[in-house]
DNA sequence: GGGCTTATCGCAACTCTTCGCAATAGAGGG
DNA sequence: CCCTCTATTGCGAAGAGTTGCGATAAGCCC
């Protein structure tokens, strides 16, 4: 089904504004940030309100179109849902972000399903430590 | 050694503002954010700036005696260094948060060290995802 | 096509955090 | 105790993200 049906049929509404930010998301290679696709958005339709975008964001992660992501900072990133999921690895000190397999994570999600019966999702924050460089 | 010692020591200063932070970060049980720790001082000594706060958290943090996390949001959680370790599991639907032994982690930093050089600090961010009731 | 309901929008105000800068005040040396 | 050096502070302002609200317009029914 396209995603205009499917938004409807959930009975939330298609608005320019909101196919706006899918395309751009859909440019976007990787992660991007609300910021980038507001700067985006704005530099052909600048009367689109920066918290258009977040809001817009907000509800198609809730549609399950979108996911986010959250690296070191305190900034949120934005992905496609049907993105192949990966996770990450960021360097404390010189910020060297690396994507790992999502499979390295499998046995510990595993274990915190079995012993919590928590459902991780490890490819939703990154693991942050120091990278090989920086451990010396 | 005393820690205003250590600090004059490695070439920073010992000031009445960080040690109100040192003092906030006593009382406090578990993690604070630093507006928290901002609105505790500023109660008693209002012309202490926030920024004032930050910049101390972070001096603090880079002398080693407190930490930050980052759980869910966007906010950065800060303790003492020399409070035990551990991890934590947050519920992406209902926001509830669990402290899980550190060593349940272990595996996946040892393994992490062994295939990408790289050290975790799996203490650092929390593990996102449905808890047991929420995955239902 | 017109009318109705209400999801969504743009705006303005606000919160939390960061940054540049001039003034202040720890800390070491004489 | 005074002097000097510079880490640190308070302030003002800018960034980045959030929220409340009245206005707008998407989607449904006829």
């Amino acid at each position: 089904m396209d995603i205009a049906g499917d938004i409807r049929a959930k009975g939330r509404r298609m608005t320019v504004q909101r196919r706006l930010v899918l395309d751009a998301l859909r440019r976007a290679r990787h992660h991007t940030t609300a910021e980038e696709i507001s700067r985006s958005i704005r530099a052909r339709y600048p009367q689109i309100d920066p918290s258009t975008v977040y809001r817009n964001l907000e509800a198609l992660e809730q549609l399950g179109y979108v996911t986010h992501t959250h690296l070191d900072d305190r900034v949120t990133r934005w992905r496609r849902a049907d993105a192949e999921p990966h996770g990450h690895l960021v360097c404390r000190r010189c910020g060297s972000e690396q994507e790992i397999p999502i499979d390295i994570l499998e046995p510990l999600a595993k274990r915190l399903r079995g012993e919590h019966g928590f459902r991780a999702d490890l490819a939703h924050s990154a693991v942050v430590g120091l990278c090989r460089k920086c451990a010396g």
